[in-house]
DNA sequence: TATGAATGAGCATTCATTCAT
DNA sequence: CATGAATGAATGCTCATTCAT
């Protein structure tokens, strides 16, 4: 049950953006009485918190994988083809994405995001610990941060502004980014 | 009267938030009756957008004041000068910038905040295209935006989420990422 | 509850006319909250539509009444009837009558008022169709349309301006208009 | 200045509707600030007012002109002829007859129109008393009332429903009825 | 006189939430 | 559990009217 209403508040999303996500609308789109909603949610932010939690938990799956298979290797490749899975998991709901990015009322999300945030960030920050010759910056920390903030948003900003620049073009300025802020 | 409505406008953003900023409470806040409103603005949108406008203008304003100060510079020292006015004009009005940024249904603001972008990357892209020596990146254009986009929201993320880092080196940082990318 | 509202909307109708009949009126009436209002009814405009042709359908449906009694009958007789049956059926509620025909924006109701006397006016037709030697007009169907509007609007107008004419004078005057015009 | 109200009344009237006739909006077609208005009239309905008995005035007048040509004559060829009259005084503003007939609360202008008939009614009194040998009717001030009654509202709906029936019918008919009637 | 900015009560409508069934 | 009718506060906006200039 808890499965329909989230499909189905994804679904009103994607359909027909944040200002339909009613829970009249939602809980039409699921088949259940508004009332029945409350069974499971306390009420309407926490639909949509789950709603987005799972695009976010989806787009951090697909990147994780990804980074799995190629967590041995070393360098531009491993970076190149991060980026490139987070392009293609942005790119999977761009609709979605839009609205998850541009049209909520963010403040609620903000949490998860940083959660999100700062399981990468740890990641990134062991990961520069254990190979200090990778990077010449002082706090592998802070240097996970930065990166992850420029990554996340010249990703987003790409996918949903299409600015003219080609696939192969972002991916080839993000390993420069990288590469250079680390070595520098 | 329009700078009373717009004023009450940024003060019931910055004191109550998005959600409270209706019509009426603008009014009041103005000190004003609601039909008032209606004389100078077509309709609440219009003084929502007016708001922002402003304070982006604001931001703008400052960075640019910055920026005329150190023109004749080139290199570390002028882009340390202008994060450092970003950061600072970001940091005026921390509660109305996290507002806007997080809370704002951006549909609206992006717009705007694109004609901001616009304006800067064609600065950045005559820039480097004057003084090709001091970028070896490929495409001028791409470069400012890939900066743009990664100087925005690192600033941005870093005022709204105080992520343990300091001011200096947020800074440092910046610096290192800009030198970095475009030497590489 | 749609017979709340609807009783409750004739109500403030006739107490307090058509200006009070606003939303928040009539749901006050009806001891509802006005939200209710809208699961039962579009709009406003619906509210009102329903109430008015519960209104024509109370006439017509008494004039339609006295008309079955006298079916087999022709004539003056059957002719003064019916002429008695409508101001009876008009006299039942002269302030609603007020407030229907002069009050409000007819635009509305002069469809609803079209099938009613198109529905007479078939049935006139077919009358005088088949009794050819009641009628020395030439059309029928133009006949009934002129003695339609015409006793329509006397009748109203009688019960209305109460122009200093007794109930018997209307009826023999109408009749004396029927027989005249239709023999001549 | 009342001329030009009152011009700009009709004219919002015509090319807007009732719902248009707002003070605002007749300011403006007059040129004139809002409170202006209120020194020439106590409130909206009086500008309506007059507008309407303008109006109606108009109607009244022609209908009276094509009266006095033909005072001397009787019979059918004078009710004929102002029947014409009347019918062609009403399609003269067509849209107009539209507004004032069927979109205006008419209350207010019951008053204005009970003169109109008033008037009409008295003449026609006359007329039968005058010259008893037209009417067999007892009561020439109530068949004045039934003909002004039948012809105005057979004669507005004409215009306002084309309802299928040629000028030339109508005409013949409305003679018939008036014929019939006083014969009767 | 003429102005027009200001008023503010009022409107139709929405929707997150509750609760008796 | 599930329902869905009922709620009612809140919304954006209008417009006849006033009154200081």
């Amino acid at each position: 049950m808890v499965e329909r209403i989230v499909a189905a508040g994804r679904e009103v999303l994607v359909e027909d953006g944040y200002d339909a996500f009613s829970t009249n609308r939602v809980a039409a789109a699921a088949g259940v009485s508004p009332g029945s909603l409350y069974q499971y949610f306390p009420d309407k932010a926490a639909i949509l918190d789950v709603v987005v939690d799972r695009y976010w938990d989806e787009v951090a799956d697909k990147v994780a994988a990804s980074l799995a298979d190629r967590i041995t290797e070393i360098g531009p490749a491993m970076m190149r083809d991060t980026a490139d899975a987070l392009l293609a998991a942005l790119e999977a709901d761009p609709v979605l994405l839009r609205v998850v990015a541009e049209e909520l009322p963010i403040g609620r999300n903000r949490d998860r995001l940083d959660v999100l945030e700062r399981r990468i960030r740890e990641l990134g920050t062991t990961y520069l610990a254990f190979r200090p010759e990778v990077s010449r910056r002082p706090d592998a920390g802070v240097a996970t941060w930065v990166l992850l903030m420029a990554i996340e948003y010249i990703s987003v900003r790409w996918v949903l502004d299409q600015p003219g620049i080609t696939r192969e073009q972002v991916l080839d300025e993000v390993v420069a980014l990288v590469e250079g802020y680390l070595v520098s």
